[in-house]
DNA sequence: GTAAAAAAAGAACGTTCGATTGTTTCCTGA
DNA sequence: TCAGGAAACAATCGAACGTTCTTTTTTTAC
């Protein structure tokens, strides 16, 4: 046998992108065997070698995919909106829905940037400090109108940007609280911490109940899977 | 040859820990090999085995010593601290400082659970639940008296401490900011982000001037590491 | 001074890895 | 209809992996 009936290169392709997303995602980079990826996908894995030039590039594809996607759906998000604190809430509420949405790519660019090899990697940190920047550049603008009591901006960014990400650690969409609770409840956190005093921001009203949710990492079988 | 001059049992040990820490942060569980490693202490790949059962114990070692420390010192930090406002302040003074001096243990507590096994990694859990749920007891707490504005607890612990952690991704001991200029920083934006708005909560002073007083911990106490 | 214990070397193992190559089969357009 | 290109198989490479085992050397205890 050689090639497979139904088979379609755009399909494979597809295929084959998906699955070492979700692949990278549970077991690592390093961990992930192409053979493990070709067997997911029902190939050989030399005949991966037909859609990437080395598992270092698929890596970085998908990388790169992600942070151009990441960047260009932020700054649609953000596009028309004025002011320092409805581009901060933009920005949050953008940023929240897409990470719990898309928790695997997010993932992946946030995790795997070490495995990348210099130059690939010089480009991902280069993609991560402008999207930061568009943060970076809301708090700058409110720090300076006065409506934001922040004195390190680039730290500021550092440590919201790294508690909005957090929330793809534990999220599930099956979970009590729906993504406008969340959302609303990120934005009271990070609006608050920031936002000058005088200017009392009314807190939006109290969102009920008790607690849940299992802070469990993306758990999963840990070392190689074999197939 | 065979045992070289100089040899010893506990110094050894303790340089293949303290290696193996360092080659795990940098490369990951995965991608650090045992040759690498046993390179790195002066030793053959074989003779590692003197001082571990097997590569994932030697995580696991790692993984559990670093959460019974960080636990146990964290225990300290808050012991005799009353109020939910300056237990929130000890904590996020302690878990700060803690991740400042300790990027390398704590990066691997945090992404390596992945690579942990089954029983392992539910040990590992475990622990870090311990861990967050005295920051969540803080909050609960503060929620109760008025003092804090905490719709979810958890859901506040999962992000402040997302945020907090964070630090250990861009801080270097030689960058523009102290440590106390840091940890100021941060609490005010986690203070803001819960304190109850009518509670005036007069913010700290700019932070151009020194940093406000740490709160109480007795331990990890920055040395002005102007660095 | 000597024998036991400790520490490390060194060789080898079976396995798996990423990657290459040559071949076979399927699909498609003129 | 039938070549030519696309898609996949199958076999294989050398290197590296974690691990085990035996041997050799150093240290320690009596």
């Amino acid at each position: 046998m050689a090639r497979t009936i139904g088979s379609n290169g755009a399909r494979t392709a597809k295929a084959i992108r998906q699955a070492g997303v979700q692949l990278i995602y549970r077991h690592g980079y390093e961990a992930m065997s192409l053979r493990q990826l070709a067997s997911e996908v029902g190939l050989q894995s030399g005949s991966l070698y037909k859609y990437f030039e080395n598992k270092q590039s698929l890596l970085f594809d998908i990388v790169r995919d992600h942070m151009e996607d990441l960047i260009s759906k932020a700054e649609a998000a953000m596009d028309g909106v004025d002011g320092p604190l409805p581009r901060l809430k933009a920005f949050v509420d953008f940023h929240l829905r897409y990470h719990m949405t898309r928790k695997a790519h997010v993932f992946i660019a946030n995790m795997e940037i070490r495995s990348l090899d210099a130059p690939h990697r010089a480009v991902a940190i280069e993609m991560r400090r402008r999207y930061e920047q568009m943060l970076e550049d809301a708090l700058r603008l409110g720090a300076a109108e006065g409506a934001f009591r922040v004195s390190e901006p680039k730290v500021s960014t550092y440590a919201i940007i790294s508690m909005l990400t957090g929330i793809c650690m534990w999220y599930r969409p099956d979970g009590r609280l729906t993504q406008d609770e969340l959302v609303a409840i990120y934005t009271d956190l990070v609006v608050g911490g920031v936002a000058s005093p005088e200017r009392g921001a009314a807190k939006p009203a109290e969102l009920s109940a008790p607690a849940e949710a299992p802070p469990t990492a993306p758990s999963v079988r840990s070392r190689r899977v074999r197939a």
